[in-house]
DNA sequence: TTTCCTGTTGCAAAAATTTACAACAAGATA
DNA sequence: TATCTTGTTGTAAATTTTTGCAACAGGAAA
């Protein structure tokens, strides 16, 4: 995923937020780290760098740039949260409970079964991501679940 | 939502565990509570009923009936959780980002969904609860967003 | 470049959640 | 009913996440 930092900063600007050195730390690091980084992993790689970012701020940051669209906030097992770069184009997470590993779904089996469920509901689903949980096939085969 | 004790102190104890006062009330405090009760609601109830009741058993035995399917496990907005009583009949929410309102979905508008996927991607979708997360009617025409 | 307004941060404390461990008690067995 | 095994609980401490508040600093305007 790349983090066209410029782009970004001039998005925050605009909308009247600051672009200051902790949300640019913060925001490189999920960046680098990848597709479900927690809020933990993403403390210890900024705090190694900056060493008074505190911890307060990292959560704060990451919950304020999945505000803006940013991020995108993942659902792991048991209710973990994770986050990652939203993407232009969404993508989706088959959770495995046993396990917690993630299967990708590409946005476009989604698509068609939102847009009905939104007409439906009159309900705007933010398909920026959404987290199914159950079973892979390894876990299945191996517990004789 | 019935809660059937009997049926489920059996299926328990068919499964090697206790039944203990404990679990037994804070399952009935879940079923009396309503649709998406969280840890802290559940604790306020138990504990006037039994004052030596902690807060840690609270949070172990709502994750051990959710991991026995008798609760399932509701996402609400932001990702605080809650918990319901897992019917037979599953059923879904589409979560309000914004003014926190559940919308239910019957579970027979995801279940062809989930099935085709399921096949797909080799599997298994945990059906017991489903969450959406988005913006409903109200909110969308009240913040011009 | 300097000033000013106010959005942000760090700190520390509060609140929420998880965990280790010894004492307890459910319920199977005799 | 008494005994015994082992699953559960309460306590207290650790860990994770949130919050109040004063000091700080981004960046718009002069």
């Amino acid at each position: 995923m790349t983090c066209n930092t410029a782009e970004i900063n001039r998005q925050l600007r605009k909308s009247g937020y600051r672009v200051t050195p902790q949300r640019q730390l913060i925001l490189e690091a999920v960046c680098q780290l990848g597709e479900h980084v927690t809020p933990e992993t993403v403390y210890d790689h900024v705090h190694r760098i900056a060493p008074t970012l505190s911890r307060a701020t990292v959560y704060r940051v990451l919950h304020f740039l999945t505000e803006q669209r940013i991020l995108a906030m993942v659902l792991m097992a048991e209710g973990r949260l994770a986050y990652e770069m939203s993407g232009p184009e969404p993508h989706h997470h088959l959770v495995c409970r046993t396990c917690d590993s993630l299967l990708e779904l590409p946005h476009s089996v989604l698509q068609s079964f939102l847009r009905a469920m939104e007409t439906q509901y009159d309900f705007e689903i933010d398909v920026s991501h959404v987290s199914f949980f159950g079973h892979c096939a390894d876990c299945r085969s191996s517990d004789g679940a």
